[in-house]
Formats: structure tokens, sequence, C-alpha cells
DNA sequence: CGTTAGGGGTAGGGTTGG
DNA sequence: TCCAACCCTACCCCTAAC
């Protein structure tokens, strides 16, 4: 193929940082141009060192987020075995995937309302997703949310609804919009438990009421 | 863990190699956009294709050509780029590109014709519900439901959620189609709480999620 | 023009979990 | 053990900005 990827050695590392801290991070044409290192980056290019330079940047300070929150899962990790296979899962659920919610406070709705000002908009660049949404929402949203995390942030920012969307609500939304795989909800689930567990969702108890038994009587 | 290793669905498989028929091996982000799969594909990544279509093309000339491709990459390489270090390397490349393309895996012209039912959107049926509600609503509930006890009994019967519905829910609910006192919230409350305690409803700790606060940025 | 920043994309080798 | 799914890294392309 056109380039048979030449993996960087650590003598090229080191050149390359030596060199941006002799002429700065940026500089990239002058450190290439450097009798002191050309010796050793003459097979790089000026493009060749930014694009190292920010992947050696990715993994040393911000970890990568994406890989934070794996690590920090694979640590978590071990001890629940809770399986949750329940398999066909049909319409009854509700209670039993969410019992690592502590018991519901009783005085939740109290502090419902605080949440009405975070759950609101908060809108950035995605605005226009939301509002396209009302029409031609499913190619829309195949553009700027390719992967589930985007379809569950773009489901809930969608929903608006004011005390948060419980799983059912989400995977209904998704679906509607989408073809689902069998094991869609055990995706769901997982996928909601990452997303709380690396910050970007928030997690709440809240109360919801049923009415008893009573067949398919109308109230 | 996070993330359970999604396998690929029949439907999965048949999308990527319609896609790869229409855009091109190679072309893994255009067949990802294209509305015509990504109602199935939307769930994966133009990486996660790639992958997915080396993996199959290995299965199809049972050699895999993966490990065939590498071993030939092996005799050719060694050959380091003579000079053009000056120039930029930008411009250069384009030639080898195009005629590497693999050779698809062999019987996918056979299974063609399944993929092009699946594309389509599906809508669901219970939007019916909640739009006539809107409409005739007001009349019938006033018949039926004079006091706050029924009044709750038909807003949970007729908001039809799936897990439940909420206090705030439900209240908004009985807001939009009556007018309501000051203090409805508390006496809603109350209600809710001694039809709990009679057995009248059923309440249950669910769990929501709300998009995080994170500055601006939508994910 | 040339260079850099940065977003995005693909290929291919390597890793890993079921 | 094996392999499908996934990750990592190198390279490429593009555009805006200077």
């Amino acid at each position: 193929m056109g380039a048979p990827k030449q993996k960087w050695t650590q003598e090229e590392e080191a050149a390359l940082k030596a060199g941006v801290v002799k002429h700065g991070a940026g500089k990239w044409r002058t450190i290439l141009k450097d009798p002191e290192f050309s010796t050793v980056l003459y097979l790089r290019s000026n493009v060749d060192l930014k694009d190292k330079w920010r992947n050696m940047s990715v993994m040393a300070n911000g970890w990568g987020s994406r890989d934070k929150a794996r690590v920090a899962l694979k640590r978590i990790h071990q001890v629940p075995k809770q399986d949750e296979n329940a398999t066909a899962s049909a319409s009854v659920a509700v209670q039993s995937d969410e019992e690592t919610v502590d018991a519901m406070p009783a005085e939740i709705s109290a502090d419902m309302q605080q949440t009405l000002q975070i759950s609101g908009p908060k809108r950035c660049t995605s605005l226009v997703n939301n509002h396209v949404l009302e029409s031609v929402c499913a190619t829309v949203i195949a553009i700027h949310a390719c992967r589930l995390d985007n379809l569950i942030m773009e489901a809930i920012a969608g929903l608006k609804e004011p005390g948060g969307s419980n799983k059912t609500t989400i995977g209904t939304y998704i679906e509607e919009q989408f073809w689902a795989p069998p094991d869609f909800k055990r995706l769901l689930s997982a996928k909601l438990k990452t997303l709380t567990a690396n910050g970007k969702l928030i997690k709440f108890a809240i109360a919801v009421w049923q009415g008893a038994v009573v067949g398919g009587a109308c109230y």
C-alpha cells in the first residue's frame, strides 16, 4: 500500500520531545531542519511530527477520556456479575433493572423542581438537531449520532422530560427511529451504566405510580 | 463490563455488504451516513465497519486474506522513502491506493436482495393514543372522574407510560385539562400517598437519566 | 506561496473477551 | 484455544488561519 506504516522508534520519539523542548511545540519545520534532530527524524515530515505529537499528547495528559472511563470501569467491575440476564424482557420490567438505586426518598418530588433547570435546553451546537428532529429526524440523527452514546444523549435531549428519562422511554425513542438488534435492551442498559459511570449522564431515583392490578378495567 | 461486545447480526452484515456494493470498500463513513443503511448500522462506527469487512473477507476466501496481506507487505516493505523529505509529503501519494481495494466476499451478490426491505424507519402505534387524548379526553374524563382519586387513575391510564408515571407528569396531565388550585401539588402528593397506602396504586422506584452539566459541550 | 492547528478519515497491526 | 470484535497508532486529507 501507499504507506508501509513506519512505527515510531524510541529514538525518534526522544528526538521529537527534545526538539519540542528546544524549539517549542508547533515549530515542526524548524525541528526538522535542526541538524541536531534531522539525523534521526529525516524520514518524517513536519506533518508527521505534528500528528505524532498529537498522539503523544493524547496519551499523556487526558488519557483520552475514553480510556479513562474504560479503565475506571475495569477497576469497579470484577465484583458484580449480577447477570441481568432476564432475556425475554418483554414489557414488564420496570423494577428489577433499577435495583441499584437506593430506596427512593419519599420527598423526591421536592427536589424534582430544581432539576428542571438543569435538564432544560443547555443546547450547544446540536440545537439544530433537536429542531430537525421533528421532521427529518432519522437522517439527521444518523449523521450526528452514529454510536449509541450519542443516540442516548440525543434521545434524552429530544424527549425533554423534566425529571429525566427512564430506560424504557429512551429505548422506545431510539427504536422508533432505527432498527434495533435483538439484544438492544441489554446494550442500552450497559451503555447507560457506563455513561453514568464516566459522568456523562446523571442517574436519579424517582417515584412512579401504577394502577394496582385490576384487569383491563378503565379505572 | 461497559461494552458487552456487540455481535454482528445478519441484518447488519447484509447492510454492510449492500453498502460496500453501493459506495465501495473503504467508504465506511459514507456507508454509515447513507440513510439506506444508517437505520441498521447506527450502532456501528466507521472503524467497526472496516473491521467487520476485514473479518468477513477473511472468512470468505478461506485463507485469511488478512494474514496474506500482512505477509505480502513484509516482502515489499523495507524500501525506505528515498528522499522527497524536503517537500511536504501531503500531495504525493494517491497512486497505489485505488487498485488495492479488496476483492469483496464472494457470496455478496447472493444476499443482496434481502437488504432492501430492512431500511425504512418503523413507526410506533402508541402515538395515536396520545393524540386522541388531546381531543376527546377532557369531556370523557369530566364525566367519569369527579374526584381527584379518579383523575389520578385516569391520568395514569391515559398516559400509558410503560413503567408508570411520576408525580410531575401526572400533575401536568391533570392541570392541562382542569383548573388547578394553588396547593394542587400538595394535594396531589397527599392523594398519591393515600392511594398507595390503601392499595389502589403501586409505587415504584425507577431510575432516570439526565445529561450531565458539563460546560456547553454536547457530549 | 508555506506552515500550522485541528477535525476527520482509513489501513493495518495488536489486544482481548467469550 | 481461537477468532470476532475492538483498540491503538501511523498516515492521509481537508480547511481555516496566519
